[in-house]
Order: C-alpha cells, then structure tokens, then sequence
DNA sequence: ACCTGAACACCGTTCAAGT
DNA sequence: ACCTGAACACCGTTCAAGT
C-alpha cells in the first residue's frame, strides 16, 4: 500500500526559496526546508538529489521570476528598472543567481527581453554586444549595492539613473 | 612553560588562500586549513575567531592584492585589462570578493586607484560616479564571464574590449 | 601562551523497515 | 511509492588538560 505523497517537488522548493529569503543560504539546510514542508528530511531526497540540486532548482525558479519581470517591459531602462526592484525585494534570490549557473537553456530565454530591446534600441548586428553591456552594468550595480560596496557616499538612486543614462549613451554612440 | 607558537595569523589566511583556490570555498574547512599548516584545527581559535572571520581575512588579502595591481596602471583601459587577469588568476578570490563585504577602510583604499583614473578621465565633479559606473560595469562583466553566464555566442575578449571602449566614450560624452 | 584530544551540536546523506 | 528512524561521516566550536 503506497504511501500517500505529503509533498511536492514545487511545494519544496517553495518552502526552499522562503528560507532562504529568510535566512540567507546558510539557512537553507536539508532540515529546515523539511519542517517547513511538513515531512523528515530524508523523505526529501525522494524529490531531489541533493541539496546542491535544490539550490540549483531555487535559483532557476527565481530566474523565471526575473524573466517574467522583465518581459512585461519594453525599454532597456524600465528593464533596469525592473531588474532593481526585483534585487530589492528577493536580494537573497537575486544573489544566488551569480554563485550558480543556469542551464543554456534557462539562460537564453531569461536573456531573451534584454536581446528584444536592444535590438529595437541599437539594431540586430550589435544587439548581442549591447545586451550584454547593459547587463554587465545592471548585476554589477546591484551586486555592489546589496553587498554595501558603495559606501563612498552619494545617493544610490542618482547613481543608477546616471549608470541608465550613460549606459544609454554608450550605445547610442 | 609556553608551548612555542606553530603557527601564525598570517600563515593560516594563506593556507586558507591555497584551499579555497584549489577547491572552492566549500573545501576551506578548519580541518583542511589545520592541516595544510601542521596543528589541530582547534587551535585555529588561537588565531581567528572564527571560520566566518576566516573568510572575511581571505577576502581582505585578496582585496590588497587586488589594489596593488590596480595601482600599478594608470589608464581606465589599463585598470579594466589588470583586474580581468587578475579575475582570471585566481577566480575563487575574486568571487569571495562579491560575496563578502569589506571594511569601509579597505574599501576606500581599494577605490583609491579607480578614483585616481576617473579624475584624471572625467575631471573631479563626475570622478566618483564614473568610477562607479566603471567599476559596476566590470565587476559585472567578470563575475558573469567566471560564472559562465556568456553562452550566447560571440568571442569573450572581442565583448571585453566592445566593453571597454563603451564605458570610455560613456564617460567622455 | 599556545596546542591538543575529547566532546557536543548540527548537518548531509544512506538505507532498511514501515505503510 | 513515499515516508520514517536509525545510523554514519563530517564539520564548527568549546574546553579542560597538557607543556
């Protein structure tokens, strides 16, 4: 007589992605995504391999998330806009998306807004290049900023609108 | 009668320079760091309070280290050029450098060169936020490029020196 | 003053046994 | 088929005892 099932894959790596906002990833044990879910932490290891997996499995959900933000805008700086508000709000998701590496897949459809608006803002030929500056500026911007690395004084949002404009710029050049 | 000192502060951020290297933070344990220097991993606690402060050592040394090449150039470009290799050299240094957050000295320290270059380039008014733009854009651009975020195609350096001139012609416009 | 073995709490993971 | 308790290896950390 099979054991009716008490959780889900999705349900854990729900539970996964609160801890973690939570608590940082430190936090994100075996155990405590098992609480969280109701079951023992071995049961978890039917659902996924191991912890790495799951953590692999959390930063791919965020990214999806990130993904849908970024689609719903046009602009190359809405979508910077965007990528801020989701760092501000999921900053311990958004971090974990720089430690791990998506699946190709993954990665080019997340990329694929960012390519859509360069393209219309810069062309097709130097579309790739564009996006990626844009990119580069944006993580590196709010990887800096959520790990206080901008302590030098000035206002923060000054110098993101500024970092828009001259990014911009560049590629209106 | 004092026992006589095996070890050293100094001694033990290498051995824990060596180990995260070779293997990833995940491999710098206090046993492995314990044994690369020749005592128990207890008496570590003599020297380091913690495994945490630890980390936070290495990221300092590998900081200093970092400035050190900086201040050896004197050009943007050059900067741009020195801090790649130095990425490049020692990957798992330079990601710790993302993940943990410096003291507002050494951090003020480590800027000083990237200031210095911004003025030069930008005069003193804009100095600190093209250093940030600058900076921002570069720390992306490696963190991406070591975390095999590039997969789209395209030649990395090709993209690095797209990059470099952009972040110029952004700064001069 | 520093080093050590012993001990403790905690964690990831495996596995045989339950339903 | 999934869940569980028990068990194991490993890790960070403390501490009393050694020199």
């Amino acid at each position: 007589m099979p054991t009716p099932q008490r959780t889900s894959l999705a349900e854990i790596v729900a539970a996964g992605r609160e801890v973690l906002e939570t608590g940082g990833p430190g936090r994100v044990t075996m155990q405590a995504v098992a609480d969280r879910v109701g079951v023992r932490a071995p049961s978890l290891y039917k659902h996924v391999r191991d912890r790495e997996a799951l953590l692999t499995l959390i930063a791919a959900a965020t990214l999806e998330d990130l993904r849908e933000r970024l689609e719903a805008q046009d602009s190359l700086a809405g979508m910077a806009h965007a990528y801020r508000t989701f760092a501000h709000e999921r900053p311990e998701g958004f971090r974990l998306l720089s430690t791990r590496s998506a699946t190709a897949e993954d990665l080019a459809r997340a990329s694929e807004p960012v390519l859509a608006a360069a393209r219309t803002a810069v062309g097709e030929t130097d579309a790739l290049e564009a996006a990626r500056f844009m990119t580069a500026w944006l993580t590196g911007f709010l990887s800096m900023e959520l790990a206080g690395a901008f302590r030098l004084g000035g206002d923060l949002d000054h110098a993101f609108a500024y970092g828009i404009e001259r990014v911009s710029a560049a590629l209106a050049s």
